[in-house]
DNA sequence: CCCGAATGTTGACACCAGCAACATTCTAGC
DNA sequence: GCTAGAATGTTGCTGGTGTCAACATTCGGG
């Protein structure tokens, strides 16, 4: 047989935050129990507490991890895009997809955020991941594609487009039934938001689809 | 002193209701609890359970008022808009209005709404809800301020807008130290939607603000 | 009037977060 | 190398929660 486990773990606090994070994907920030992740760390009930000190500061952990990730979703997104407006337009399906794919860590970043207030050490994450987005409008607007009004309030408002978006088709409140769909309708919105709702062509619509 | 409190309530699906809003309201939704409502409304811990079948289905209950409240807000907002444009912006004035007014009830009825899926009674009023928004689309759409593009998309369009503005204005995730402040940002989002973000003039920016 | 249905209560179970006390292991200073 | 204290992990407990089962009370139609 294998030697009997020895009582100190080694990585004990990485390895909780990677059962966390499996945890919240499988059952989400709701069910979400310290002592399962305990469980799957194969550990005793409290020993999470000499590293985290309380459940708030590992789903703080959780979503800061969350927003690495976020980061990198976009960043990959944007990659091929064509110019600096086009890149800021991708990055946006790459925020969606993010969230499509693990719903429940995008919950536990965004619906249960106040741990990044109580545990600041965790809120760094979540600035650099805004911070991908403002550079991608900066860009855009040092190439002429957007105008040189306030960076901050452009890159507030493709935030809260993208986050809308995104927030409404996890709760399955877009009449979209795959993702694909999703994404289609996030490119529509930005080109919207780009071109302006009044200056949309006729030809511009979605294909007719039903109410939620 | 007042009669014994008789074995019967009377009006006791109301009262939690009423009660489970109030609750709601003051820890939110997380920390919101099925015995504290029947304390609240001063009847034994498993009293709820001849009216809801679970947990689950008072909050959806929850969120259902919250979709009434919600429509009333929209429409009160848009009350005084000079034309059917201008209408649709203050209604998502109004949207965002309540958001901030009743972060936690919003809180339930976008992050817990799969009771809403799992007992249908409640989800019409999210249907309602979604309806008064298309109305205003509708009615810009026929005055020639917007565009005969597809209705929903357009709906789900602004929707997204101001969803994504109040759950971040929520999460305190936007740089506004006051709801004068996010209203103001509402404003500026609205006109860059339907405007287009290519398309502001540059004086149209916000004031400069700092980063969350 | 009476019996069943509706409504409310008591008690129990399994689970959870967090505290305290204890056990084991690692490490720094001699 | 040894030892004391720090770091890490465990067991056991308390108070709280959602939900089930069994029981009590009241209401309403025959």
């Amino acid at each position: 047989m294998s030697e009997p486990a020895p009582y100190h773990h080694g990585h004990l606090k990485q390895a909780l935050l990677k059962a966390a994070v499996r945890v919240i994907g499988k059952v989400g920030p709701r069910a979400f129990t310290l002592r399962e992740v305990a469980r799957q760390a194969k550990v005793s009930h409290n020993a999470p507490y000499r590293h985290f000190r309380d459940k708030e500061e590992l789903l703080a952990a959780v979503a800061a991890e969350g927003f690495e990730r976020l980061a990198r979703s976009m960043i990959a997104a944007a990659k091929p895009a064509e110019n600096a407006l086009d890149a800021l337009a991708m990055s946006g399906r790459g925020y969606v997809q993010f969230a499509l794919r693990w719903p429940e860590h995008f919950s536990a970043m965004f619906d249960y955020c106040e741990g990044l207030r109580v545990y600041p050490e965790y809120a760094a994450s979540g600035r650099e991941a805004f911070q991908v987005l403002v550079d991608y409008v900066t860009a855009a607007q040092k190439a002429g594609q957007l105008p040189a009004v306030d960076t901050s309030a452009l890159a507030l408002t493709a935030w809260s487009m993208v986050h809308g978006i995104a927030k409404l088709a996890i709760g399955r409140l877009l009449p979209a039934e795959s993702k694909e769909a999703v994404f289609e309708f996030t490119a529509f919105a930005t080109r919207a938001l780009s071109e302006g709702l009044t200056n949309l062509s006729p030809s511009g619509g979605l294909r007719r689809s039903a109410l939620p």
